[in-house]
DNA sequence: TTTATAATGTGACTTAGGTCACTTTTTTTT
DNA sequence: AAAAAAAAGTGACCTAAGTCACATTATAAA
């Protein structure tokens, strides 16, 4: 048993519902449960990815770099959820094309690849999970491009906040400027002069590091 | 039989190598072909999809479109493929989030969405296809991503005009300005000024609803 | 052939967002 | 407490791209 009581209580409760009795039992023999503390990366740009990520608790996020270091936020990815990028080594002989930082202390089940095409042929549940993930993923893509395409920063701000808000639970937000820029695909000095607007018209109000919604 | 002769052959010639014997035949079993003109809407936003679209012959565009009616393309589809977002209705009870428009005369078979599901679990070539499928989309969507985050607009102008050259196996595009700048999610007068430049800088010669890629 | 329509060209102007350089404030280190 | 480092504020300026208004050409329709 690579798992211990406890992590396969944290399992049974976190993804549990998803899969068939069979398939769990399969999960709990091979998986195996990992901690990873705040901004730890996960998966990086162009490495060769050999397990299946399955965040039991915590969060990452999932970015995309240009050749010139910058970066930009795709998506996040939550307890119960999975990175469907990694699916593609199933499938192809490929490296990663995204980076998958951890938010917060985030604790990780990893399946090592192999399995995940044995179980495609064998449980239902498990293919329905697949392709579920794989539409997620699209999907949330999808709105990321609209974002980009269709929206001005500083609605981009907006959202971002209140997306960051909801996946940590809490209307603070601990991030500099500098770091928001780099998720937005912007710059420092263009973000404090958004955040200077929004805190004017009493959407927000600013500390050291921080930043506090007020109205919603 | 609801696929003549001919059609089979087309089918054998353009996606058989995919599958094994078996699945072949249920596709020429439960497949229709049909043939679109240049310009047709296959799919559009908000609308629920009964098939899922291979493309045996001609190209497909997919595109994005946000409230106010302006249009993002997002990728190609071509000869032996198939698109991604319609192995939605497999798993969830959703609608269309695109838009595919054919390029030119295309001939597709069409697939009805149950079988897709009832093959995922009995062929291994169906599987391997299906995440094929889905892994270049996403692929296809990060490089959008790329494009519209990190590449000026004369970039993806020179880019688009390339893409469109490689799918149309010609160097004379026929299109206009304004088709264009819907593509790239832009106004018509900014690109006639940005093709005025590629002219100037002897990259295109155009005409009236035509461009030629000169230095390629 | 005249008229209408669609496509393209172009100058003038606006705006969002990026860049630079520097200051002020807050926190951490010595 | 003094010095250093990190974060944030700010004015001046620049540029890509969007908008407006109108002129010019090319094509299709009458």
């Amino acid at each position: 048993m690579s798992v211990t009581e406890s992590q396969k209580q944290l399992i049974i409760n976190q993804i549990g519902f998803l899969f068939d009795e069979d398939l769990l039992k399969d999960i709990l023999s091979v998986g195996q449960v990992r901690q990873f503390e705040s901004d730890e990366i996960i998966i990086d740009v162009d490495q060769n990815i050999q397990f299946m990520p399955f965040i039991l608790d915590g969060s990452l996020k999932v970015s995309r770099e240009a050749e010139d270091g910058q970066e930009l936020l795709l998506y996040y990815i939550e307890s119960g959820e999975t990175c469907a990028f990694t699916l593609q080594c199933c499938v192809r002989e490929s490296r990663s094309e995204i980076r998958a930082t951890t938010l917060e202390k985030t604790t990780i089940l990893m399946i090592p690849i192999a399995k995940l095409h044995e179980w495609m042929g064998k449980y239902d549940t498990w293919r329905k999970f697949i392709l579920d993930s794989y539409h997620t993923r699209m999907t949330e893509l999808i709105e990321t491009i609209d974002a980009i395409a269709f929206l001005k920063l500083d609605q981009r701000l907006e959202n971002y906040l209140k997306d960051q808000a909801k996946l940590k639970g809490s209307l603070e937000i601990i991030a500099t400027h500098q770091q928001i820029a780099e998720d937005l695909h912007s710059s420092r000095v263009v973000i404090s002069r958004l955040l200077k607007q929004m805190e004017v018209k009493g959407l927000i109000q600013q500390g050291r590091n921080k930043i506090l919604l007020t109205s919603i």
